[in-house]
DNA sequence: AACGGATGTTAAATTTCGTTAAACCCGTTT
DNA sequence: AAACGGGTTTAACGAAATTTAACATCCGTT
């Protein structure tokens, strides 16, 4: 997936190498400038999903290059970094088409926090889910996904339980899945009568892994259980 | 052109007649709701281009509420009215989407200022996605606006009710859109009867979806139920 | 070996859901 | 006013999922 871009323009070196790096390190693609002059000649060269620009800066100052870049892009998000909290810089701002602002010190996850949300709105829907995956036990291909158990052709229904509790094992396989921890996970408490429940779907899942002799789910006494994946 | 609709949350009967005064003076169509319960009622009963809401508020207070409403609409922008200025406050506030909050006491003219921002920003986008884009559902193209179901050259007509539970599935696809969640947004109260009737309506969309085999609505026993996309 | 607690398994009981059809509501037509 | 029709709700019954019950077996400890 393509990361956002975002267009820092800082003119304090430390401020901006702090914004450059930690931004990167969050995965945004970030083009980095010193003054509004190179701000908005940057902001001509390609694309941008945000802008997040200094106001106090040498040559060409942060609201008036917000100003010429409206002039090319309506739409473009903005974030104001601003020494000033004085109202009339706001206002001046907002009159401009800020999309937000942010008065300095800040912590940089709350400018995080603030990219994220205006990065949410305008470009939402981008984020593809990756719980929708088969995964392998065994022989079979288990989709937690569709509750679907698939050996070769045969492909079984789970029901939710059992989807949810061989989920788990899977994911703890050749491992102590506690039981007081599933309960918890998928039954939400760990009562008498909901344990005696699992016991229940634990006999279910064993008779659906009966077709792998590779397979086992093992009782480690008062504990829980062990899904065994043994080399075939 | 239609003014903007502006969904106004605030318990204080002062503030909140001042709010709604001066925003209808600004030629906002506006509606006052007292608590997270009745603004997220309202919400659901029709189409809003922003939400202002205070934080604390009794019954449900405005982060939970903005929480709800997202899940309906990932895009709606929502400005928070605060008291505290605490830090954690505001951080979880924009975890959850808000587009901006206002400590108070504020001036009418900031918070005008900042609608007018995010309006701004926003109306192109609201008019494409919200009021003409089609959505992909499978093979399916749903418009949920003009509710319609089209498959290639044939195109369906679907009830209110059989659009909004569609739209709802939709938003959450592959994850499990709860009963109570979608009661309360579509028929505004979880009972029994409410309940069945949501059943009936999820066999009617099983027969619209049934052309498509990739696409399956399960059911997530004493949860909710699932659209299921699976991978062509 | 004997005991008590934990587990294995099957079946009955309970709750929730799937589906179809009839009833109802309400605005429109005859 | 009566008939109609689309949309929605209510009713009814069967099926599925889950829980509870019952009893046999296993386990670690004494």
């Amino acid at each position: 997936m393509q990361n956002f871009r975002l267009l820092v323009v800082e003119d304090d070196p430390n401020l901006g190498t702090i914004l450059d790096e930690y931004l990167r390190a969050k995965d945004y693609d970030v083009k980095l400038c010193v003054d509004g002059d190179e701000g908005f000649n940057s902001f001509t060269k390609r694309e941008y999903d945000l802008v997040i620009s200094d106001v106090m800066m040498p040559k060409k100052d942060g609201f008036t290059m917000a100003a010429e870049i409206r002039k090319l892009n309506s739409k473009i998000p903005i974030i104001f970094l601003t020494a000033k909290s004085m109202k009339e810089d706001t206002i001046e701002g907002f009159k401009l088409g800020a999309d937000d602002y942010i008065t300095k010190p800040f912590s940089m996850e709350e400018l995080l926090l603030r990219i994220g949300a205006i990065l949410r709105r305008t470009k939402s829907d981008i984020i593809e889910d990756e719980n929708i995956k088969d995964v392998a036990v065994g022989k079979f291909l288990f989709n937690p996904n569709e509750r679907t158990l698939m050996n070769g052709e045969v492909s079984e229904k789970l029901t939710s339980k059992e989807s949810q509790l061989l989920k788990l094992l899977a994911q703890n396989k050749n491992e102590v899945l506690e039981r007081e921890f599933a309960l918890k996970a998928i039954w939400g408490d760990d009562s008498y009568f909901n344990s005696r429940s699992m016991d229940v779907y634990i006999t279910k899942l064993r008779k659906y892994l009966r077709p792998d002799a590779n397979l086992e789910i093992i009782n480690v006494h008062g504990k829980g259980f062990k899904l065994i994946v043994k080399k075939g």
